[in-house]
DNA sequence: ACCTCAAACATTTTT
DNA sequence: TGTTTGAGGT
């Protein structure tokens, strides 16, 4: 034991040996973050804490997975298998399914992802026969999800006018009736989408004392890793399960806070602060990864963000290459500088990592790829489990599993083809709407000969009795039998596998191969595992499941966006596409958006180890039309105050140093972002305020949560400062 | 009920 | 540009 901790430097072992009360770890890029956790786990276990006591919680399955395997390794036991450890949403979908019968769910509900809900969402605005240009589905979901992600229930804003106001002055009106239904909708398919897996879990601690006390004080020591990246929900619920033992340790940099898109909060890290007064800060600030130029060209970068918690990272390291910045005409040839550029350096192809904004460019760098013969691998875009004929499948589980997941039902109920058509599927749905019941119930009734007013002709009526028989034969299959029987069960009888077999094109025949790896997946679990391993298992297993969590050998150039990236490292990293509008992106106009976007550059760099390459092209292809593209004012920011960086034209294959660049008309664009965006606790009584709706007005108290202001024109309103950006006069 | 085709539409980032 | 939606025909 001790042999490992006198491997860590004298602020990391000064952090790991802290465990008698509340602390906070500002670990900037490459201090060895990953390392300190796995240690004070160790640590913690080896002086004598029980596993069973201990939380950590993680961003991705994948680090939760690394910490269990490297603190297994420096134990040398499996104990650590008691401690629970994950993300958010899996800790936490884990008690729910322990205690969710109190908030009248059955264990076996269904997680929902985005297309999910949102799929739900369009169909509540189509019931409602509202104007699709007030209610488009991806605002309402994201505005849903952001209510959620704040603790506020449909019946909590309902109950506030000021939240209600800022949505009625923009016309829509019945914001707050597609709310409650879509939250009738999941609770009547037994169904919780993210959001809820974290508002259900606060909910239930908070409504009941009994269970709060148990994980209180099962979780003697709570351990959160990238706390920066947390959002008020996850704050408030690590915030009570730490009342009793405040053995809180909390881990982050403020400087790789990227999320605030999902609700992160950077004030989260300032909240701690001043919920636990007598917490003890660390900082670790030296970099292990990276060599000095990569390292320099990173602080020059963040300096220019204002709302920062100051340190500076340094290093032993060497020296270094210096940067590349490259310039190419078009994106097509910045894939074929890329490629080139990986050919020339020469390194196994799992040491580069070429890093983007968004999915979409990755088209232009895999083309250069392909046709150079580089293998890679891409995360994100489309995993495994939302494939088609995958979706289908897991529907066909799902509903065995949870009879009133009505998204399952609704994509399988025809398919393969049932003559279960649209005007069939919208009878029945508007039918079990006057009678406040659920298509599944009225399939049973249907099915046990009741009375039903529906005007099928009998073909259709068995049809779906038939349906509902086959259904509700599997459940009861899946109660007694093992996993892998019910799977190829279900794929018989279902005809699934039959209608797969039918498409003899190629891609046909890769799909039939994508359902036999799953099929072998239900076997690998099930023999891991085991113990008895049923159909639920395995969903609820695979429910929180990322495509980033599948492991993959083989020698390959990595593809992803800068935000999968976090936590990771290569030798040789590729920031592609530094362009306005791009990095920083369209959407980020404020300067709270593009500290955010400057970050995520932050990140990016950050990553590479010995060789770091920018690239921006002057023309791209933005929907099929050529557009012309400026440079990211991020490059020239990184060029204030070192001549680290070179420029490559591509066209004319010339280095020179990049301060040859004229630093042109940018300037004035720069210097518009100047704004005002502060910490909550700036906003001091007194202080002149501005909001969009209400204008101009005077803060008469601030209590961190609620804020009332006296507007000149609206009178005094409570606003939720986390909520309404307000903005400061001075 | 289902198939086909053309027009409209959409673009952060993720659990 | 790639995907989804709606109209119109079978």
């Amino acid at each position: 034991m001790e042999k490992h901790l006198s491997e860590l430097n004298k602020d990391q072992l000064e952090a790991v040996k802290y465990n008698s009360g509340p602390s906070i770890i500002i670990a900037g890029p490459g201090s060895g973050k990953t390392r300190v956790l796995t240690n004070k786990l160790a640590y913690l276990i080896d002086s004598g804490v029980n596993p069973f006591n201990i939380l950590a919680l993680t961003f991705t399955n994948k680090s939760a997975k690394e910490m269990k395997n490297r603190v297994k390794e420096m134990l040398q036991s499996s104990i650590s298998y008691n401690t629970w450890m994950g993300t958010f949403h899996s800790v936490f979908y884990k008690i729910l399914r322990i205690e969710c019968e109190r908030i009248n769910y059955e264990p076996n509900f269904t997680i929902y992802d985005s297309n999910d809900s949102k799929n739900i969402i369009k169909r509540i605005i189509k019931d409602l026969g509202l104007n699709k240009d007030f209610y488009k589905p991806n605002f309402v979901s994201y505005k849903i999800s952001s209510l959620k992600n704040n603790l506020i229930t449909w019946q909590k804003y309902n109950a506030n006018p000021e939240l209600k106001l800022e949505d009625e002055s923009a016309g829509r009106h019945n914001f707050i009736e597609i709310y409650k239904r879509y939250q009738k909708k999941c609770f009547q398919n037994q169904a919780m989408d993210f959001d809820d897996l974290l508002l259900n879990t606060y909910i239930l601690l908070k409504d009941f004392p009994e269970i709060l006390f148990k994980y209180q004080n099962k979780f003697k020591h709570i351990l959160v890793d990238e706390y920066q990246d947390t959002n008020y929900a996850q704050y408030k619920i690590i915030n009570k399960l730490a009342e009793i033992h405040e053995n809180i340790c909390v881990v982050g940099d403020d400087s790789q806070s990227i999320y605030s898109f999902r609700g992160a909060n950077i004030h989260n890290i300032l909240n701690f602060k001043k919920d636990y007064p007598n917490h003890k800060m660390f900082k670790l600030e030296q970099n292990y990864r990276s060599t000095k130029k990569i390292l320099n060209t990173a602080n020059t970068l963040i300096e220019n963000n204002k709302n920062k918690i100051e340190k500076k990272i340094w290093t032993n390291n060497k020296e270094g290459e210096d940067i590349t910045i490259n310039q190419s005409e078009s994106d097509f040839e910045e894939g074929y500088f890329v490629a080139k550029k990986i050919k020339q350096l020469n390194f196994n192809l799992n040491e580069y990592a070429i890093l983007y904004r968004m999915h979409h460019q990755s088209r232009s760098i895999e083309e250069s790829l392909r046709r150079e013969n580089i293998p890679y691998r891409i995360y994100g875009g489309i995993s495994f489990y939302e494939r088609k004929e995958i979706k289908d499948i897991l529907a066909y589980f799902k509903l065995t599993i949870n009879n009133h997941d009505e998204e399952s039902l609704f994509r399988i109920i025809n398919f393969p083809s049932r003559l279960i058509g649209k005007t069939t599927i919208q009878k029945i749905a508007i039918k079990a709407e006057e009678q406040n019941s659920t298509i599944w119930d009225l399939l049973k009734d249907m099915s046990s000969n009741k009375k039903i007013e529906l005007k099928l002709n009998s073909q259709k009526q068995t049809s779906l009795i038939k349906f509902y028989e086959m259904i509700n034969f599997f459940s009861i299959q899946a109660k007694n039998k093992q996993a892998t029987e019910v799977a190829s069960q279900i794929l018989e009888h279902s005809g699934l596998l039959r209608e797969y077999k039918k498409d003899i094109t190629p891609e046909g025949k890769i799909r039939l191969k994508n359902i036999e790896e799953l099929i072998n997946g239900i076997k690998e679990m099930s023999s891991m595992s085991g113990e008895e391993f049923y159909l639920s298992d395995f969903i609820s297993e695979i429910s929180l499941m990322t495509n980033q969590d599948s492991d993959d050998y083989e020698e390959k150039v990595t593809l992803m966006t800068i935000h999968a990236s976090k936590g990771l490292e290569f030798k040789n990293v590729f920031v592609v596409g530094l362009e306005e509008g791009l990095l920083p992106a369209d959407k980020s106009q404020n300067n709270t958006d593009i500290e955010e976007e400057r970050r995520l550059f932050y990140v990016a760099i950050t990553r590479a180890i010995e060789n770091l390459t920018l690239s921006y092209a002057r023309f791209r292809n933005k929907w099929g039309e050529r557009t012309n593209s400026e440079p990211s004012r991020f490059v020239y920011e990184i060029n204030q105050n070192k001549n680290n960086a070179n420029i490559i034209d591509e066209k004319y294959k010339k280095y020179k140093k990049i301060a040859a660049l004229e630093l042109q008309p940018k300037e004035k664009k720069i210097s518009r972002f100047k704004s005002t965006i502060e910490a909550i606790e700036n906003y001091k009584a007194g202080d002149l305020v501005k909001h969009n709706k209400f204008g101009i007005g005077k803060i008469l108290e601030n209590n961190d949560e609620k804020c009332i202001v006296d507007f000149k024109n609206f009178g005094k309103k409570t606003l939720l400062l986390r909520f309404a950006k307000l903005k400061l006069l001075k």
